[in-house]
Order: C-alpha cells, then structure tokens, then sequence
DNA sequence: GTTCGATGAAGAT
DNA sequence: TCTTCCTCGAACA
C-alpha cells in the first residue's frame, strides 16, 4: 500500500533487521542481477524514506532506490532474533494493504535463519544472517550513486514525515491554478501524499479537490499540509491508514487497529457521509486518477 | 491536458 | 479469465 507512511515503515523495519550488517544481495528474477552485484557483500549502513522513495545506504558508497509503484511490496522473514529486532513487530509484508493478517502470528520458526527458496517474481533477495526480505512487483529497483542520489531527491517535494521544510510547498502550490487535487498528488510539490491521503485530507479540511490551489491561501495551503503530516504520522504508527476522528468512530477506542469507520470518503461512494449524513459521496475522475468527495462538506 | 504500459496478486465472475 | 489497486513516466493531442 504506498502512500508514503508505508514507505517511512518499510525504512524503519530495514533499518532495525538489517542496519548496521553485512548482506548478501541477489536477484532471483534476474531483472536486477547487475545491481544486486554491485550490493552484495557490503554493510547496509542506513534506510530512509523520502515521499514514496525507498532509499539504503550501503559501505561501498552506493545506495538502493526502490519505488514499489502499484503493487510492489516486501515481505520479511526470520529466526526470533530477527523478529525481536523489529521496532513494528515483523510484519510479513510492507508494501501492499497491511492487513491483519500481515501481523499474526504464522511467523517464523525459530529455526528460519535459512530464506526458504524465493518465488520466480522476486526481484531482489536481501540475506543477513538472521533473516531476509524480498522484493516483488516494484516499477523501480536501481543503485545510485551519491550524486544520482541528489538528483532524485531534488525533483521531490518536502515529505512531511521528514520534517522538511514546507516553504517550497507553500510557495509553488501558492501559485498555480491547479486544482489542490492535483497538487497534492504531485510528487514534485509534497511527497508521500497518495490517493487516498489527498481525498480524506481535503475532507477533513472541507475543500472541494478542485479549488485552485492558490485560492486556499497560504494559511489553507499549511494547515493542509499539517493535517497531512498528522494523518500520515498516525499512518506510520497504526501500519494503516485511519483518517477519522474519533467521534467519527462512535464505539470505537483511539487506537483501535481495525476501526469499521476508517476513512471519511475513500472508497465510500454512496454510501451517508459520517460527518452530514447525506448520500452525496461521489467518486468522479480527476487527472484519470479517481476522486472520492462529499458534495455537501466540500465546497 | 489525456492515455497507455509496466511491475503481481487477490478477489470477483 | 477478468478486473482492480494506495504509481509514475513516456507518449501523445
């Protein structure tokens, strides 16, 4: 599931397994042979994320560059050392919807330090010696160096999970006709923010997704970037993406992992809006991406 | 501005 | 077997 609170996870859950060792790398699907090569042997020194960017910092100089596009996805596995190093509880998976299942307990055994033989599909193999992850499904898997580093980043926007600075935000979104739909959705303006972050962020704020983005005002233009770093903060805790308020969850504890009332609008298209009641949830077609709004909130 | 691939897997038909 | 999906960049008009 990458919005980019997945992605600041799956930095996290690298980091904690596999930062600080040496790994062998290798690429059973073979698109990433050459790659792979260049990384194995060496010691992962740091994982970060920026926006929806995956990034890992090897001994040699080198860096990994993953983006999971649609459905790329890792998934995890380990002896009980392996497990224990994990700051988000070993989930199976970081990539795709993560799903109760994906932090159950059909774990490892305890004596699986040994990666059991990988699928035809999996484009990169990261092996330590108390476990191992590995990549399927990415539309992205490259080594960079230092200065393609650079150029990479320079093209995105401030993530909010970074604390970057927003005044680039601000000043550009501040700017454009665009509609604020579109703008959130642009990498190059704010990074992290996806589809479903853009509806419930511009629900919470009550703006229709096609005010130009100028018209918000500096001020409306902050605050929704705070909301977003609010919402993908709580993103990055819960391993989910949960966007309503608590009295939008009538029965419901903060924290609850699977609350029934998760989102305000995405994916809710008919169905009463949890904040007016109304049937006037709509999901319409914007820059061929699809749009969840309530009619009567958003104006 | 739009459309079209391209990465896999899951769920619906 | 078909459709869908929390994506992006290239190729178009």
């Amino acid at each position: 599931m990458p919005e980019g609170h997945s992605l600041h996870r799956l930095a996290r859950q690298v980091q904690d397994v596999f930062g600080g060792q040496a790994l062998r790398a290798s690429s059973p699907q073979g698109r990433f042979a050459d790659g792979a090569a260049l990384l194995d042997g060496q010691v992962l020194e740091r994982a970060w994320a920026h926006g929806k960017h995956f990034f890992a910092d090897f001994s040699g100089g080198l860096t990994l560059n993953v983006h999971l596009g649609l459905y790329g996805a890792f998934s995890f596995g380990g002896d009980e050392s392996f497990a224990a190093a994990s700051s988000i509880g070993a989930p199976r998976r970081i990539g795709e919807r993560e799903l109760p299942s994906a932090v159950d307990d059909d774990g490892p055994s305890p004596s699986a330090a040994v990666p059991p033989p990988p699928a035809a599909t999996v484009r990169l193999r990261l092996v330590s010696a108390h476990g191992w992850a590995d990549l399927i499904g990415a539309s992205t898997c490259r080594v960079l160096t230092p200065a393609e580093v650079l150029q990479v980043t320079a093209k995105l926007g401030p993530d909010p999970l970074n604390d970057d600075d927003p005044a680039p935000f601000l000043l550009r979104a501040g700017k454009t006709r665009r509609p604020i739909g579109v703008v959130l959705m642009d990498q190059a303006m704010v990074g992290g923010i996806g589809n479903i972050y853009r509806a419930e962020s511009l629900f919470r704020a009550g703006v229709d997704p096609w005010r130009p983005a100028k018209d918000l005002g500096e001020e409306g233009l902050r605050a929704l970037y705070e909301d977003n770093r609010r919402l993908l903060r709580a993103g990055v805790r819960l391993g989910r993406i949960v966007t309503t308020r608590q009295e939008h969850r009538p029965g419901v504890t903060a924290e609850q992992a699977w609350p029934e009332h998760a989102n305000y609008v995405y994916q809710r298209q008919g169905q009463p809006c949890l904040v007016c009641g109304e049937d006037e949830i709509v999901a319409e077609d914007m820059a061929s991406r699809r749009l969840y709004r309530c009619m009567v909130c958003q104006t």
